[in-house]
DNA sequence: ATATGAGAGTCAAGCTGCTTTACTTAATGA
DNA sequence: TCATTAAGTAAAGCAGCTTGACTCTCATAT
């Protein structure tokens, strides 16, 4: 499969971004659908950085890559809306263990499902082969720009 | 290539966001060493939208995806940077053409080599064959998720 | 001729999500 | 015992956008 309306002449950069955007708007979309208009992308993403463990906002920032401030007004939210609870930290301290409440381990697998079906259908339409060559390749495109060294954290805005 | 680093165990969309974000992080980097410190990728997407012959704000607007204020203000700072110029409208009326300055014809050029060398040092690393089957796999994606209609402006937040 | 409305531009206020600055509190350890 | 370190929080500020309100210019209809 290809066009011939000059999409395949775009930068990479572009087509990386446009076709990120694209899968990000859908799957919010659906989330949306699912009963979950009140979360953002990256709330998902401090689900995942909290984890089945849970932790403190501080980790969390770390995590996200933003200030420990910006984690705590994301958990003010998220505390606000059902998705997660401050618990004192086991190890004392000032410490405050962040923990997914059932709403949110909830929403993980409904997310999850979503994702996986949403890049079912893709395969539908590219084929699993091609898919499964995106994948690789774009594992193979991080790691080149990464130089094997450590993730970065994925922000929101650029 | 591949990698047992797990890297190839992530979400598509997570995958796509990270390729996105660290190429345009290392393409804004390289702007900034090349003297371009004070444009932001949003402002390359300005003067591709502006084209060779100008524009008005407002048809900037429509092609960002934000509002006349927003593309206004974004005129604003490019004039005071010395990249934009405002002339009144050979068709009249209120409008104003906004055209680009020799300086960002430049820049232009400029960004393009880099852009041209990013993706060729990416070729060395991951192979040319793979890059070309990236930039055709993803040219299908985008239009599997846009069933052929126009592309939407790529927007800097999500 | 005159009125009406549409479109372009701009000023001002407001909002959101983040940062910076500054402070309090609790544990560690010299 | 006191200095240091780290977590959390409160408050102010900032960037980039939106919303609302307004002016100016032209096109069109009456």
């Amino acid at each position: 499969m290809n066009g011939d309306d000059g999409l395949d002449d775009l930068e990479l950069a572009f087509k990386l971004g446009l076709a990120f955007q694209l899968l990000i708007s859908e799957f919010t979309a659906r989330g949306a659908e699912a009963g979950y208009g009140d979360l953002r992308p990256v709330h998902g993403l401090a689900f995942q950085a909290l984890g089945a463990e849970g932790a403190t906002s501080s980790e969390l920032a770390q995590r996200l890559g933003v200030t420990k401030q910006a984690a705590g007004q994301i958990v003010d939210y998220l505390e606000r809306h059902g998705y997660v609870e401050r618990r004192p930290h086991p190890e004392g301290g000032r410490r405050k263990l962040v923990v997914l409440t059932s709403t949110a381990l909830v929403h993980l697998r409904v997310a999850g499902r979503i994702l996986q079906s949403l890049e079912a259908e893709l395969g539908d339409r590219i084929g699993a082969a091609e898919l499964g060559d995106l994948h690789a390749i774009l594992g193979d495109l991080i790691r080149a720009l990464t130089d094997g060294g450590p993730l970065p954290p994925l922000r929101p805005v650029w």
